[in-house]
DNA sequence: ACGCTAACTTCAGAATTTGAAGTCTGTCAA
DNA sequence: TTGACAGACTTCAAATTCTGAAGTTAGCGT
């Protein structure tokens, strides 16, 4: 396949994956959702070097997930902000919290909803039934394309 | 900070993702929910080079998300299997679906939710009081550890 | 004029990835 | 018993990417 083909897999897993599944990109949204919006600042919480946080910024722009806008004209001065499609990497993150603390141990984030006022560990649950779910609970079925795909791979010719 | 201090950072987001956030461990673990285990299948699915593939499965195996198994003796032959902790994965590959399937179009994957045979699209919900969530409903509280470590970073000397 | 902040860019050396080829163990068919 | 094949890798050189330090640009404040 080559990493580069995932955008255009027909996996919708692949595709997101070809945006965002980059430590950095990743490091970078949950930076934004505890609301940094300035390059320094991404760079001190990030690790990141200027130079590859000037790249990712520059691809989560391009890919529509932030939004570069200038705040000051003089000096210019430019921050970075969430876009609804970034805004819609929230549950990515907050799965990413659930496992760290379900499994990696250390230090926590609590999470309080601010509907009801309680503390909480949000889970996947079906919008019909309300069940929990986890992986055995759900059939996952591919799409005609995306069989096409990896039958072609297995004896293909690629 | 560096992307090897990851894995020791206060934040359990940082923590995963040192351990989860590559586009190859994503891949691969995709692959895993789908059902492949064998060396060679994982190759043609995901697209990885050998190295490159060994070296993930080898470091998903020591992080204890997916386990070797030899399933021959004669001739010696392996698998790669989700443990539990893995597994604990699966509604990070699904937000991901999500929002692939969302933002970015492209052919889907339907999910069938076997306890009430429902085609289901699952999201965030407070277990609490049923609702959906999104970023905006939802406060973090970050811990003491956590906090030290981001003012340390801010006006630090590191 | 000097120091300072924010937002970057440049660069060289180090590390990682890619893509192709090769290895090892053993099975099976002729 | 030779040859073709499968699964699970390893090796290697060339290309790409990352790291860490240093430098740049624009403009404010004193």
């Amino acid at each position: 396949m080559g990493r580069s083909d995932l955008a255009n897999s027909s996996c919708p897993v692949s595709r997101a994956i070809e945006r965002v599944g980059d430590p950095w990109v990743l490091m970078i949204l949950r930076e934004a959702f505890v609301g940094t919006r300035r390059f320094d600042d991404f760079q001190a919480q990030t690790g990141a070097s200027p130079h590859l946080l000037s790249q990712r910024l520059k691809q989560l722009c391009d890919d529509g997930i932030l939004r570069r806008r200038r705040y000051c004209d003089h000096p210019p001065r430019f921050e970075y902000l969430l876009t609804d499609k970034g805004r819609g990497l929230w549950p990515v993150i907050i799965t990413l919290r659930n496992w760290g603390q379900e499994w990696l141990g250390g230090s926590s984030v609590r999470l309080t909803h601010k509907g009801c006022g309680a503390v909480i560990d949000p889970g996947l649950t079906c919008p019909d039934c309300g069940a929990e779910l986890s992986a055995r609970d759900v059939v996952a079925e591919i799409s005609e394309d995306f069989e096409k795909e990896r039958k072609h791979r297995k004896g293909g010719t690629e």
